[in-house]
DNA sequence: GGCGAATCGTCAACC
DNA sequence: ACGATTCGCC
């Protein structure tokens, strides 16, 4: 490795590749190289002799870890790349959990629970300790746990109030179930860590090198976990006196992770927690254009508590911004998707070229089906379309009960899909039963006392079903056996696919569904070929990728994304769509006092643009089924004038067609013909 | 105990 | 406008 040089750097950057000891702090403006920053530093490190083991780097979302390894691999040998540790805090938090959560009472095959599965258990428990007139809405109480957790609350604050009752409960039926739902993930592991001191001396001494992505949004909970796991223990003699090694990058402007409890304080006061740190700011810009740096800069600067700086650009020229009215939200899908279709063709564009960003996950379906009827290959981020589908959710459950048979959700869920003899009023009676006896259903479907209390063709109909899943359980944790292949075994033998076959409603639909079952069948022997981790490992990756699976097609194509997906990357031409009072900024950030917020995500959305950036908003849309008149986003006025560009649909609609305009479909035409 | 039809509530963002 | 839930009927 030591052939490796440092190129291409500008003197902030190169100083922050070689500072490799002690805190560092680097402020990274939007487009300044961070990603290219992190895995020089990386590279660098590894060409110094620093083990590859002993580095971690921290993201939040699973496509900026991917994106990051893939980049490292190209400058170091695969080997290496390999051994580094490039992952999600929660993808972290599963493996370190994997290994020691025994300390905390809970068996290693715990289950994670996503939000749905959440939201199941709240709901339940709600209905079963409320009195008849208390009403208590299951989102409130979701976010007051949500919040408590990431506030490092493990006990409700009283159990007297219903919420607290709710939240007390739910924690205890957790645990029974052997089950951590999300914010679990963080909390346990920072419990895990600070009441462990040799757990956390294991931990501290595996990575001696530490960087965290996008600091702005880390919360409490994050930041102790970094601390816990960069500083030494105090009683460690080994290492006393010793700088912690943690290396910070973020963005005060980019803080859009508010509503989840991120504290930009901890990017403002990070000298409190690391003292003497190494201070660098980027503030080059090298991937947009001056106009649309401008443009974002004009906006950010109506925002109050900033840290000072000035981000610029050494590309002039380009083109303005266009801002756009449209009639309605029909008609703004149809425009999008129609220019970025002409476009490709007239100025011989890729489609990876294009992006789409919005607000809210509900807005990308009309420009969807618009791609889809143009015949446009589109990839969508986020949205979590493929992981919410009934289908997949019910693999994914007859995969977690082999796995955890306590774990009550996924049991329910399948227990009697397809139907097999056992009625809601038998589980409900089986669920009573495991909360009075304070076990798992599983374990009350195999008590002498409670088949007793029923008729013999349910008990017949339980036990059938209950050998049914200890038999795969068996086969599964064989030695050698082909895991994907008795996850299969089991998918065919439950009749599941029979039963799914009969609920569709069209031959197309039944293709769907089936397709998707292969899919997560093929995704689990992929999964395989490149990891040790078996069926659990698959598992707690599908539930910690709530993003992503792209579909068949690898080459690309448009991007759909939200806004708030949308950080860290970056595409030539963009189109940011629904800039309305009400979208964006959003009317419950009104309410809640965080049009900062909101602010700081258009700015990202443009800050996402390299050469073209078009912003369009609707005077009418479709919500809830009814139409709703609309004004543009008051942030559109922030906008320095001088680079915008001004135009209405409604007018070019009803413009005889140009010259121009008639090309761009010929050309449209003749791509399609090109295709076939 | 199972199934289809009406009705209800939802659309803020992520791991 | 859509998907989940509930209700009523077989």
């Amino acid at each position: 490795m030591a052939g490796f040089r440092i190129f291409d750097l500008n003197p902030e950057q190169e100083l922050a590749v070689r500072t490799t000891e002690g805190p560092l702090l680097i402020l990274a403006g939007a487009g300044s190289g961070k990603t290219r920053v992190i895995t020089m530093r990386t590279a660098f490190m590894l060409s110094q002799g620093i083990a590859p083991e002993s580095i971690l780097a921290v993201t939040f979302t699973n496509k900026a870890a991917t994106e990051m390894r893939e980049r490292l691999a190209g400058l170091v040998p695969e080997e290496q790349a390999k051994k580094v540790t490039m992952s999600t805090f929660h993808a972290l938090c599963v493996r370190i959990l994997r290994q020691d959560i025994e300390a905390l009472g809970y068996k290693k095959n715990f289950s994670i629970y996503d939000e749905g599965d959440q939201m199941g258990l709240i709901k339940k428990i709600i209905t079963r300790i409320s009195a008849r007139d208390e009403k208590l809405d299951p989102h409130v109480a979701k976010n007051a746990i949500s919040k408590a957790k990431n506030n490092g609350w493990r006990e409700p604050q009283d159990d007297k109030t219903l919420i607290g009752a709710v939240f007390a409960r739910y924690n205890a039926e957790l645990k029974t179930l052997n089950a951590v739902d999300f914010d679990d993930l963080l909390l346990l592991t920072v419990k895990l860590l600070n009441e462990h001191p040799t757990v956390q001396e294991r931990w501290f001494r595996r990575f001696r090198y530490i960087m965290v992505d996008e600091f702005q949004d880390t919360n409490r909970l994050q930041l102790d976990l970094v601390s816990l796991l960069a500083k030494p223990h105090p009683a460690s003699p080994e290492f006393a006196g010793a700088r912690p090694n943690v290396a910070v990058v973020g963005d005060d402007d980019q803080s859009i992770y508010g509503w989840r409890g991120a504290e930009v304080s901890n990017i403002l006061e990070f000298e409190a927690h690391f003292p003497g740190p190494t201070v660098v700011k980027l503030e080059q810009n090298y991937r947009s254009t001056n106009i649309i740096l401008g443009t974002a800069n004009s906006l950010i600067k109506n925002n109050p508590r900033r840290r000072p700086k000035k981000l610029w650009s050494a590309k002039d020229g380009g083109e303005k911004v266009k801002i756009i009215a449209m009639p309605d939200d029909r008609q703004e899908a149809e425009f999008i998707t129609e220019e970025i279709n002409a476009r490709k063709t007239a100025e011989g564009l890729k489609w990876e070229d294009f992006a789409v960003l919005f607000r809210m996950n509900a807005q990308s379906r009309q420009v969807e089906e618009n791609f889809r009827r143009l015949r446009v290959p589109y990839r969508i981020i986020g949205g979590k379309s493929f992981f919410d589908r009934r289908e997949v959710k019910d693999v994914l459950a007859y995969a977690a009960c082999l796995l955890n048979v306590d774990d009550d959700v996924a049991l329910l869920r399948i227990i009697n899909t397809p139907a097999r003899g056992i009625s809601d009023a038998t589980v409900e009676k089986a669920t009573e039963f495991s909360i009075r006896a304070k076990t798992s259903v599983f374990k009350a479907l195999r008590d002498e006392h409670f088949l007793m209390t029923l008729r013999t063709a349910t008990r017949n109909a339980i036990e059938k079903f209950a050998a049914f899943l200890d038999e795969f359980e068996t086969k599964l944790h064989e030695p050698l056996s082909n895991q994907p292949a008795v996850l299969r075994a089991l998918i065919e033998e439950s009749g599941y696919l029979p039963d799914l076959q009969r609920t569709c409603k069209t031959p197309e639909e039944w293709m769907d569904r089936e397709k998707s079952v292969r899919d997560i069948i093929g995704s689990f022997e992929a999964y395989e070929g490149r990891s040790d981790k078996g069926l659990q490992g698959f598992i707690d990756e599908m539930m910690l990728r709530q993003d992503q699976e792209e579909d068949e097609d690898e080459g690309g194509g448009v991007t759909l994304i939200t806004l708030h997906a949308s950080k860290g990357l970056e595409f030539p031409h963009v189109y940011l769509m629904g800039v309305e009072e009400g979208v964006l900024p959003h009317d419950r950030s009104k309410l809640e006092g965080t049009v900062d917020e909101e602010r700081r995500l258009l700015y990202v959305g443009i800050t996402r643009a390299q050469k073209t950036l078009a912003l369009t908003w609707c005077r009418q849309r479709a919500k809830y089924g009814s139409i709703v008149p609309c004004i543009s986003s008051s942030f559109l006025k922030e906008l320095d004038p001088e680079l915008i560009e001004h135009r209405d649909v409604g007018e070019i609609l009803n413009a005889p067609v140009t010259e121009e305009k008639a090309a761009a479909k010929f050309g449209a035409i003749f791509d399609l013909l090109g295709k076939i």
